[in-house]
DNA sequence: TCTGGGGTCCTAGGACCC
DNA sequence: TCTGGGGTCCTAGGACCC
């Protein structure tokens, strides 16, 4: 009998794998890769993980565990993992489509067909994604995208297919506790457990409006999602709803220029972002923060102005986000962290102009345009706008990344026969 | 000494309106 | 003395995810 299944494809250990991609000698050996700052571990090989090196642990706490045991550490290297990302989904496509991308390493697909075909589908994905661009996947399918992450955790380790059907997950959700479904993070898991729920069949067997009740709809959905019934929808957007861009200062400033400076490079990002996306927005927010860890901690700040009408140009959002910023900024307090995040996305197409309007913009802008062109040309001695001088005071620590094997002429891997 | 960055969605509460 | 109720929109903050 046909059907309609939800299935999740899934990168296993994705950064670990990008990195060993061009160095197959860390094949079999333990493999980790850190956060900015190299503050924290962000990915593991399962040697790794065998060593019981949590994720998200702070690297100074293991880096000793991790040098014993001859472990290889690189600093991320997200430009080389998003190029590979993109191989991944446009491979994935050409088996299966549509896809719905989830994160850099995971998406969702929907299949109709028998269970036979089904089993035949995952098959046929994980083998074209693995031949073709080189990096493990594991593919689950079942009757929801709740039951899909199930599905692929089950089997991640041995084969990395597995089709979940309802006989199946009835027996197995007897014992499946709460707190590993996708959805129940630490405190929702908290507050069921204190309800006295453990299990999924726990709360599969609650009263339906005393858990929409007590958990509102983001439990009542998990609740159906878990019965099989599919209610997290296919939603295929054509743009974010938001871009952001931030990052923690390798050392503390109390320094309004520095801060100047560090807003100045996130608007760039993020307006590069926004235009490559040919796209603009409606709304710019600005945050600065103190370290999570100090005396200051209350001292965190975030503002956010609309525009008169949707922008996308550096200069134009720069000048506004620096506004936000003096506003913000409070004399004294050592800063860590700062980020710039626009929103009110829409294409350049169908843009809702405002009342007040002075003249459309004609978009996109002609000199942001060339300068784009002149900064995705040249590496070195770009084109800045604003408030950048130059000498980048916060800028972060990486000192163990990667080549740019994927996005650099002069650091392309090579090969020796 | 050293604790990431980029997202989405929901909710509570205030402002405002009729 | 008595002092509505319902709707919408916005914002800030929280929870969760990878």
């Amino acid at each position: 009998m046909k059907q309609q299944w939800v299935g999740l494809l899934d990168c296993n250990n994705f950064f670990v794998s990008c990195e060993r991609l061009f160095r197959p000698d860390l094949e079999n050996k333990p493999v980790a890769v850190l956060s900015s700052n190299d503050g924290c571990i962000v990915a593991r090989s399962q040697e790794i993980k065998d060593m019981e090196i949590p994720m998200g642990v702070p690297y100074f706490q293991v880096k000793d565990i991790l040098k014993t045991n001859n472990a290889v550490v690189f600093s991320g290297n997200h430009r080389l993992y998003r190029t590979i990302s993109k191989r991944v989904f446009a491979t994935m496509e050409t088996v299966q489509n549509p896809i719905e991308q989830y994160s850099v390493d995971e998406a969702f697909f929907y299949f109709f067909g028998t269970e036979e075909e089904a089993r035949q589908q995952i098959l046929m994905i994980k083998e074209t994604v693995e031949k073709e661009v080189g990096v493990p996947v594991s593919v689950g399918i079942s009757l929801s995208k709740t039951l899909a992450k199930v599905a692929n955790e089950m089997n991640k380790k041995t084969t990395g297919l597995k089709l979940l059907d309802f006989e199946e997950w009835s027996q197995i959700n007897l014992s499946y506790p709460l707190a590993s479904i996708w959805g129940i993070g630490r405190n929702f898991s908290k507050r069921l457990r204190e309800d006295g729920l453990i299990s999924v069949s726990d709360f599969l067997a609650a009263d339906p409006g005393r858990v929409r009740r007590l958990y509102g709809v983001v439990g009542e959905r998990i609740r159906q999602e878990l019965q099989g019934i599919s209610v997290l929808s296919a939603k295929n957007r054509e743009l974010k709803q938001s871009i952001m861009s931030s990052r923690s200062f390798g050392k503390e400033t109390i320094a309004l220029s520095v801060l100047e400076e560090a807003i100045s490079y996130h608007v760039e990002q993020v307006s590069y972002d926004l235009r490559q996306a040919g796209a603009c927005a409606t709304k710019v927010a600005v945050f600065i923060s103190p370290s999570r860890h100090g005396d200051f901690v209350l001292q965190s700040r975030y503002g956010e102005r609309d525009f008169l009408a949707p922008i996308s140009t550096t200069r134009d959002i720069g000048v506004i986000a620096i506004q936000l910023l003096r506003e913000l900024y409070v004399t004294g307090v050592p800063y860590k962290k700062a980020g710039v995040r626009v929103s009110g996305i829409q294409p350049f197409a169908v843009q809702q102009l405002s009342l007040f309007t002075p003249v459309a913009k004609k978009i996109p802008d002609p000199l942001q345009s060339t300068i784009d062109v002149v900064n995705r040309r040249f590496k070195t001695g770009r084109i800045h706008q604003g408030f950048l001088e130059g000498a980048r005071k916060y800028s972060a620590i990486a000192n163990q990344q990667s080549p740019a094997y994927t996005t650099s002429w002069g650091e392309l891997p090579v090969v020796k026969a």
